[in-house]
RNA sequence: GGCGACAUAGCCAAGUGGUAAGGCAGAGCUCUGCAAAAGCUCCAUCGUCGGUUCGACUCCGACUGUCGCCUCCA
């Protein structure tokens, strides 16, 4: 079993493998903060995210590079437009963004390097370039020349002369051909600059990832990720800046690209204006359903957002998280380490053979989520006749399958995963008024207390055999949004999603 | 115009040259004071037309449809 992933480079799927022994080194292009970050772009970072997971699990030292584009035309129009600095916007958006991966479950990169602190490596390259004239120097900036590269065009699958009919290019006196693009762009008035041999300025979109991919992974690396949509220009000029200097070899093994997500119909782009900011968007799903939303998904094809598949996912995850508690009960397991999770998955007991098998293996055929997630559902049938220790390890396992995709619980509330979520301030207010009523006091403090104040009272009535009463708690419970749920061993609670 | 992707049940969606995963919804049943939840069971022949093959949903061709890229884009 080896993990095969599709290679934009060659457009074949292929065995992956490291380099340079045990390491594998991913670049990943993030994100250009210059207005709200949406859906769409969750999705990459989700993705590779799970890819990152799964190289662990296979036992991989995996060092994850994910830049952040912080000078480009956009950023300083939309700084002039709301009167402040230029890294205003940048941090602005960039926190969003970087507070919105984390309730997705998006774990940091290892580095997430900024363009403008990396100029003498810019610089660097872009001298490279000029020495072996394939950059030149024109009246407002440096510029390279597709023509001096004959390899140009090769990632994309592009050909220049086809590129030069394309009704979009546009010809500028400043360059020697329409398809040249810029390097180096030297300052104009109010605009930030550093220095350079050429004058101050500012670096062009694709040369930073150039550098900053090199500083960090050193050349070649194994993974470079990104958008569908980066593939042209993008990341054809990154090779075209980066390969003339490698003496043959490629600037990345791998090229991954994950495939766009659409809403009403179209791509989802910060230019269309067709998206709902990735912060809202969170406010208004479960973060985890949108994770297991888009793991039922394949990474490669464009896919739709609609509030009908979100709702199905979470349905689902709440089956997954039943299961979990529940084995997790009969196996008395009360916490479960990350370690032993991914041990209990990797060399799994006789009873859960099947599950990891089937689990590795969508996921060992170029990261096939939605085979691996349904891997894990049709094996529930089975883990519910689990008991004592083999449960114990079922749940280990199962929870090392939710790490690797990023849809694990919190690690030590197995037994009510949702029970601390958090209420909302009128319904909190409504609950302690509530629970004064009932039990003539508000002791306490906490949601948790005071639910199970009202519960105490509740089972009482129950006792008494006193449906009517017990019926009114229950229905006075679910006015503040708490659910209540009765079965043989007892009652338990949760925040209504 | 050039290049490319996709088309599987009500919805979402995997997959294989040998006869279709999974999720949601729906139906029936079990459990239950009721409710909810949960559990069990059931529910498609893979856009159209040709071809290759012992056999194709899976390969090839044509067609239809949807979408993307062609220098703003995850």
């Amino acid at each position: 079993m080896s993990l095969r992933l599709y290679n934009s480079r060659t457009r074949a799927l292929e065995d992956f493998a490291p380099l340079e022994g045990n390491r594998v080194r991913i670049y990943m292009c993030g994100l250009t903060p210059s207005a709200d970050p949406h859906l769409g772009h969750a999705r990459s970072m989700l993705f590779f995210d799970v890819l990152r997971r799964y190289l662990e699990f296979l036992g991989y030292a995996v060092t994850y590079v994910q830049n952040v584009t912080d000078i480009d035309d956009k950023i300083i129009r939309r700084a002039a437009d709301e009167g402040v600095g230029w890294y205003d916007v940048v941090e602005k958006y960039y926190g969003s963004f970087v507070a919105s991966l984390e309730k997705l479950g998006v774990r940091r990169p290892d580095v997430e390097p900024r363009a403008t602190e990396h100029i003498p490596k810019i610089v660097e390259i872009i001298r490279g370039l000029e020495r072996m004239g394939i950059a030149y120097e024109s009246d407002d900036g440096v510029y390279y020349s597709v023509r001096a590269w004959p390899a140009y065009g090769q990632l994309s699958g592009r050909h220049i002369d086809e590129l030069l009919e394309s009704v979009r290019i546009d010809a500028s006196e400043h360059k020697r051909d329409p398809l040249d693009f810029a390097l180096w762009k030297k300052q104009k008035p109010g605009e930030p600059a550093w220095d350079s041999p050429w004058g101050r300025g500012r670096p062009g979109w694709h040369i930073e990832c150039s550098a900053m991919s090199w500083e960090y992974l050193g050349e070649p690396f194994d993974i470079h990720g990104g958008g569908l949509d980066l593939i042209f220009p993008h990341h054809e000029n990154e090779v075209a800046q980066t390969e003339p200097l490698l003496a043959g070899k490629p600037m990345a093994n791998f090229w991954v690209h994950t495939g766009l997500l659409f809403f009403n119909g179209s791509k989802m782009s910060k230019s269309l204006g067709n998206f709902v900011p990735l912060d809202e968007e969170l406010r208004r799903h479960d973060p985890r359903a949108v994770r297991a939303l888009f793991l039922q998904i394949d990474y490669r094809k464009q896919a739709n957002f609609t509030a009908d598949s979100i709702a199905a996912a979470t349905k689902g995850l709440q089956r997954l998280d039943e299961t979990l508690a529940d084995l997790a009960r009969r196996g008395d397991v009360r916490q479960i380490e990350e370690a032993d999770a991914l041990e209990a998955l990797r060399s799994p007991a006789r009873a859960i053979e099947p599950m990891a098998r089937a689990f590795r293996e969508a996921l060992d055929g170029d990261m096939n989520t939605a085979g691996a997630l349904a891997a894990l559902f049709a094996w529930l049938t089975a883990a519910r006749s689990l008991e004592g220790e083999q449960a114990a390890q079922a749940a280990r396992a199962l929870y090392g399958a939710l790490w690797v995709l990023g849809i694990a619980p919190a690690g030590d509330r197995l037994a009510e995963p949702r029970a601390e979520a958090v209420l909302d301030v009128a319904r909190t207010a409504a609950l302690r008024s509530l629970c004064e009523r009932l039990c003539g006091h508000a002791n306490g403090g906490s949601v948790r207390e005071w639910v199970e104040a009202i519960l105490d009272v509740r089972r009482q009535a129950r006792r008494e055999r006193n449906w009517g009463r017990s019926d009114e708690l229950r229905d006075a419970l679910a006015g503040v949004g708490i659910v209540v749920k009765d079965s043989k061993e007892g009652s338990t609670w949760t925040i209504a999603g």
